[in-house]
RNA sequence: GCGGGUGUGGCGGAAUUGGUAGACGCAGCGGACUCAAAAUCCGCCGCCGGCAACGGCUUGUGGGUUCAAGUCCCUCCACCCGCACCA
């Protein structure tokens, strides 16, 4: 018997799926639907078997899902907009379309490589006219709803891509993909308003139950709502006040200084006014925001001069601080101190000189009087331990809110009604007090109750060439004039001149020079293109109808959105995963229908690792550079330098541990790297490739082709009736095999495909033992073709082929999946574990369902049992049906 | 600091959700076939003691609940990830 020819069978059932359109996808209304979408590729270069695992983990469920007779929506694209591309064009002068096009055509031929079942009539390319017209227009109804907008603000900047980046963007101070150093700069910028759905993201992610919880909390997390108060500081000898955010309304009574931020309209305004102030402010703003200099840097801050009067306290008057930690982005850019109950105000108040006014105690403590307090706060410098209190609070115990101010009298003096207050019990829980000064405010018109957010407004300005244009011109005058739909695209000039820094569409001599479309005045175009984010927020939509004269079709998104199963990486956890959410609402507020969720359920796959090899100083080297000493001892072979094997890291081709997938391909064939990638790990989890792991993929794709072609019993042929009666043994493989089918459904459904691969393993190895017998014929080719459709969603072209040498014409990727019978699911006997106190002794076969009673005398009477209870009293017999006997003796 | 997660043989990982810990694979050891190698096939393979039958121990640590704990509760330890001058 020949041995398998992967390359021929891989290619002539490549062949076949796509002639007979196998994969091709429309819209049935009757039959369910099932949209599997892996998160689509940048088109960098190569694709490495890391990058194939992603794909692969999408696949193996497609074809499971149509196999159950789902109308299974697969498709492909590019995100073909990027950094990469110009950065090639800079670096070798070739264009950054002619660079794209090529990635895109060596990529699809890897992945068509590997036989997924994308439906490749629906490809696209973020990059064409054909698809980015259309997201022009989504942004032009944008702006009419108010929902986009350009603001001058401080922006992230990055030094090396000459360009702003979004807050999502910037990973510990430093540009995401650059990794350098981001700058704060002051631009006018386009804007759009995702804090407008900043709630409605929130409350949503509630039903996003098929998502995974730690993405969840990530979005949660990067909302960041908060509730709390905001409060107005009257400014002493001023007509004015500042106010403040706050989530600790019941710690006013600690309020021993406000302080604002160095980009407060309020710091400017005295910096107008005194050198120093400005100078300190300057000082602010260079200090960087990365966190080794968030970490190191100390809490400082200049005393305007300016006062502000407590909201509650007439007599009591706190210093106005411009503060290098106050943040100008995040509430109203000005806080209250409280030292007592902030370990960073207490920084800050130990450092001036400030007094520290505990609020609250511990309902225990001693209620302690006026006089007392301020004898507390005076040595509080060093005694007063605030951790404590801050532990309660976070806790929810109850404390005393302790306050003069919190009386019928005191309400009277100040001539407003205190409501709540003059009721207020002494002590209280730190929600209700939270409630009562909020309550308070309001009735003295000195504060709100509030509510803010970390998240921001998504900048989608990029000052770079390899985008989608932004829609709009602005005249002479200033005006800013959207470009009308019907000279929609905006379309990128060509002829770029790569040797000038800076935004080639800025540079470009004649591009941006137009006219006003209704006055016919002079215009120049907007010159930033759009965050590349923007396409990937809407590509799933357009792929239920890649050809639509509008984004999509309502009608194709109807049937096929949202997305049943989307698989990617955890590194968009709240880069394009919340900005597809909020487009999606976006949308929805421009008049498209279109659902609010686009993606049901998500799976963050874990990342492919493989070995690495580091030289003392720390340069990676390739294996194949490396030679093994007699003494083991590893070098690099150029030069002798030692090499000592590092950790496990994610294949990069600066780490020199790719393996790349046509080598593997060539080498092994599609279905053995599908194998090696689908077995051992759990998908969530990172997969370790190794070189013995391929082997022993290959070594089972071999002996599943030789246990089909030389089955080690004569198979009936197809469509045999089942005989009458069936021997022991081949009873026993018909078990095997209804019991594989069934855990096999299960686990790929779960996205257990290492335990699939596990029980697909078992079956094979129950089918090689089989011995002629009764019925064991026609029992062998019903393991053998349910054998074959099981593995068939992780190697299909294998399956293909011994479907067909098992005799059938249609196609495996056609094929049912095999049904497991009910009645072969349950045992007729069981095997029995027997303890003795707790520790297994023996176990028993026993009929399934046995009396209770004459499962406990079998247990006593084994031999095992009765050495270990010589001697001693049976107190408790516990019999668990099926499972388990305990004999309890003392 | 806040939040999330993980910890099981030499390795990747299973364990019907409280009921026989270590499925399946990798590596290793022994054997068959072969002039030899590869491939293939058969056997062994958590640790300790024992020729063996068998006994003891074992799921990061220590405790608890239970007839029974990898699984539930508490304590501590280690590692990984996300967010973070967020008021």
């Amino acid at each position: 018997m020949a041995r398998y020819n992967f390359r021929d069978a891989e290619a002539k059932w490549q062949r076949v799926w796509a002639d007979r359109g196998v994969f091709r996808a429309t819209e049935d209304t009757g039959r369910p639907k099932f949209y599997v979408l892996e998160m689509f590729p940048y088109p960098s270069g190569r694709l490495h078997v890391g990058h194939a695992r992603n794909y692969l983990l999408g696949d193996v469920l497609a074809r499971y899902k149509m196999a159950n007779g789902f109308n299974v929506l697969h498709p492909m694209g590019w995100d073909a907009f990027g950094m990469p591309a110009e950065n090639a064009a800079i670096a070798s002068n070739v264009h950054p379309a002619d660079w794209t096009f090529e990635n895109i055509r060596v990529m699809g031929d890897q992945l068509r490589l590997l036989g997924l079942s994308y439906d490749w009539s629906r490809e696209l390319a973020t990059c064409t006219p054909e698809y980015f017209r259309h997201e022009q227009k989504m942004f032009l109804d944008f702006l009419k709803a108010g929902l986009a907008y350009r603001k001058e603000s401080w922006v992230n900047w990055d030094p090396e891509e000459h360009t702003v980046l979004a807050n999502e963007q910037v990973i510990d101070g430093r540009g995401w993909r650059s990794g350098a150093l981001v700058e704060r700069r002051k631009l006018t910028q386009w804007f759009l308003r995702t804090t407008r759905y900043a709630d409605e993201l929130l409350d949503a992610i509630k039903t996003l139950d098929r998502w995974p919880d730690r993405v969840r909390v990530m979005q949660e997390n990067w909302i960041g709502r908060s509730e709390g108060a905001h409060i107005r500081f009257r400014l002493v000898d001023r007509d004015d006040t500042l106010e403040v955010f706050t989530t600790r309304p019941d710690t006013i009574f600690g309020a021993s200084f406000c302080a604002i931020s160095a980009d407060h309209p309020l710091a400017e305004t005295v910096a107008a006014g005194d050198p120093e102030a400005a100078a300190f402010i300057e000082e602010c703003r260079t200090l960087g925001t990365s966190e080794e200099a968030i970490e190191t840097a100390e809490k400082v801050g200049f005393d305007t001069g300016l006062r502000v009067r407590h909201p509650f306290l007439e007599d009591v008057a706190l210093p106005v601080y411009i503060a290098n930690f106050v943040l100008m982005e995040y509430g109203t850019g000005a806080i209250f101190g409280c030292p007592a109950h902030d370990q960073r105000d207490l920084d800050f108040a130990r450092k001036y000189r400030l007094p520290v006014t505990p609020a609250l105690w511990p309902v225990d403590a001693q209620v302690l009087s006026d006089a007392a307090i301020q004898a507390l706060g005076a040595e509080t410098q060093s005694a007063f331990d605030v951790d404590p209190l801050q532990d309660l609070a976070q806790h929810g115990s109850v404390f005393h809110v302790r306050n003069t101010a919190f009386t019928d009298t005191q309400s009277d003096r100040y001539g407003y009604h205190l409501g709540p207050l003059a009721a207020a019990p002494t002590v209280m829980g730190v929600a209700e007090a939270k409630r009562v000064v909020v309550n308070a405010l309001e009735a003295a018109w000195t504060g709100d109750s509030a509510i803010t957010y970390r998240l921001r407004d998504w900048g989608v300005s990029r000052q770079r060439y390899w985008g989608c244009p932004i829609p709009v011109l602005y005249r002479e005058d200033g005006t800013m004039v959207p470009v009308p739909d019907d000279q929609l695209p905006v379309t990128l000039p060509p002829d770029i001149d790569w040797s000038q820094p800076g935004n080639p569409l800025a540079n470009h001599p004649t591009w941006k020079h137009t006219t006003c479309p209704h006055t016919g005045q002079p215009a120049v175009r907007e010159t930033d293109t759009f965050d590349t984010f923007f396409e990937s927020s809407w590509y799933f939509a357009r792929f239920c109808s890649p050809n639509a004269e509008t984004g999509f079709d309502a009608t194709a998104t109807d049937y096929w959105m949202p997305v049943d199963q989307y698989i990617g990486g955890i590194e968009h956890a709240v880069l394009h995963l919340l900005y597809s959410r909020f487009f999606m609402r976006a949308l929805r507020d421009c008049g498209y229908r279109i659902v609010e969720e686009p993606f049901a359920a998500l799976m963050t796959q874990g990342m492919v690792v493989h070995e690495t090899y580091r030289t003392g100083t720390g340069e990676w080297v390739f294996p194949e550079e490396i030679v093994s000493g007699a003494d083991g001892a590893l070098t690099r072979q150029a030069d002798g330098e030692p090499v000592a094997r590092g950790r496990l890291e994610k294949m990069s081709k600066s780490k020199k541990n790719v393996v790349g997938l046509e080598k593997i391909v060539e080498a092994y064939g599609a279905d053995t790297a599908r194998l090696m990638l689908l077995s051992d790990s759990p998908p969530e989890r990172d997969l370790e490739w190794t070189d013995s792991g391929i082997e022993g993929a290959w070594r089972y794709v071999n002996r599943a082709h030789r246990l089909v072609s030389e089955p080690p019993v004569p198979l009936t042929p197809i469509g045999t009736p089942p005989p009458n009666r069936f021997a022991e043994d081949a009873d026993a493989l018909r078990r095997v095999t209804h019991r594989t089918i069934a855990a096999v459904g299960d686990d790929l459904q779960g996205f257990r495909y290492n335990r699939a691969v596990a029980r697909i393993r078992e079956l094979t190895n129950a089918i090689a033992e089989s011995k002629p017998g009764e019925g064991m014929d026609w029992a062998m080719r019903e393991a053998l073709e349910s054998l074959v459709l099981l593995f068939n969603p992780m190697m299909p072209h294998l399956s293909e082929e011994l479907w067909q040498i098992l005799g059938h014409t249609e196609l495996a990727a056609e094929a049912r999946w095999p049904e497991a019978d009910p009645a072969l699911l349950v045992d007729e006997t069981v095997t029995i574990a027997i303890q003795v106190n707790g520790k297994l002794r023996t176990t028993l076969d026993l009929p399934k369902d046995a009396e209770e009673e004459s499962v406990r005398t079998a247990a006593l009477a084994a031999d095992p049992v009765v050495r270990a209870t010589e001697g001693k009293t049976v107190r408790r017999v516990i019999v668990v049906p099926n499972r388990i006997v305990n004999v309890v003796v003392a």
